[in-house]
DNA sequence: AGCATGTTTTGAACGCCGTTCAAGGAAATT
DNA sequence: AATTTCCTTGAACGGCGTTCAAAACATGCT
């Protein structure tokens, strides 16, 4: 009957997983990554700790999963800002570097986490999560083409990845405050000045 | 008499805590930040665990000490890139852009903990942890000068920075595995080019 | 020398953590 | 109804950072 109630037990555990992942990412996104911890998890679910572990099998595991969801909301902001119009390729890429510095202010520690989680030595990054990764930088690369248009594939993909490295590590030294005299409003003014120039001496050999 | 192994009650304290910082250095750049456990330094002291917190507040304060080493390890890299003869400023740019890669290749834990650490919400980085930083940064200023002659020392502080922030990411992504298909080779051979587009896209009005 | 005072060292104990697993309960299958 | 399969439970395990009463040591004084 109901079908968003129960349905088939299996579509009940996912249901649960689901409700999993919110909690965590609401415990991520409000006091950040350390916060994720079993036996919170469990009160908020109404369960025993280890009821967790039938749903998820480690809380890695489970952190990856709102990575993947933050890497899916990063993704609809940029989706937003290629809407707006922009007269070249250039306008695009710098709207999408200040879009980026937005999504981290406007979800600070959500963002953090994205970077902050350590999977054990060794494991590569799970398939499911490098495709929602690529599909962000496809579009970056697409807009580069016109402005690296001697290029092969490779070296272009490479440059979208190096080009959003940079602005990263601009956005990202800037929010963690761990290098002084970067703050944030100063950084702002400055970060489309910064892809401008890299982009005007990508073309100007 | 000795003057190395016992002096003051005060100068064998001062030389315990060096010991100490020691084994946490040695546990990071082998093991990573999280190695860095009380137990296990009081082992290596032969020590007690409590005895630690006479030399120490906090393990923070022993991971943040660790980082100020670093930082000077990291310097002394940069002085000695800057010791080789460069054509012009940009010439010296892109050494140091490189010198910064090669040195978190080659002290890739030890690195990685600078950005790894965190200090309690709203404390502020301590002075002395700061100085360290600013005297890198001051390099970058001045040979940055000749090519923002007509910036406010401001203006230019935060160029430095900014560029500094774009190396790092950079070199912290490819590094980290965080994000595919920015394998450290290629990146190598793209460093230089990118520091010399954005110089030249910053000159070029 | 003995005693009193201050300092340092000790390690058991506290309160957390992630994760496991024997036992009991519920659901599905026969 | 009986049986098998699955899920849930929560105490228990080993580990963590940090504390603190008590013990050991050092120092100064008579």
């Amino acid at each position: 009957m109901a079908e968003s109630s129960e349905k088939s037990t299996k579509g009940r555990r996912e249901a649960q997983r689901e409700r999993l992942i919110g909690f965590a990412e609401h415990l991520i996104a409000t006091q950040g990554l350390d916060a994720v911890r079993a036996r919170e998890l469990a009160k908020q679910m109404g369960c025993a700790v280890g009821a967790i572990y039938n749903l998820v099998t480690d809380l890695d595991e489970l952190v990856l999963l709102v990575a993947q969801r933050t890497q899916r909301d990063l993704s609809a902001y940029l989706d937003a800002a290629a809407a707006g119009d922009h007269a070249d390729a250039e306008g695009l890429l710098v709207a999408w570097a200040e879009t980026y510095l937005r999504f981290a202010k406007e979800n600070r520690l959500r963002w953090r986490a994205l970077f902050e989680f350590r999977l054990p030595p060794d494991t590569p990054l799970p398939a499911w999560f490098v495709k929602d990764q690529e599909a962000i930088f496809s579009r970056l690369e697409d807009r580069l083409l016109p402005l690296t248009a001697r290029d092969t594939v490779g070296a272009r993909k490479l440059k979208a990845r190096i080009l959003f490295a940079a602005v990263h590590g601009i956005v990202a030294l800037s929010l963690e405050e761990k290098v002084v005299a970067m703050p944030i409003e100063a950084v702002e003014g400055e970060l489309a000045a910064f892809v401008r120039a890299y982009l005007r001496g990508l073309t100007t050999k």
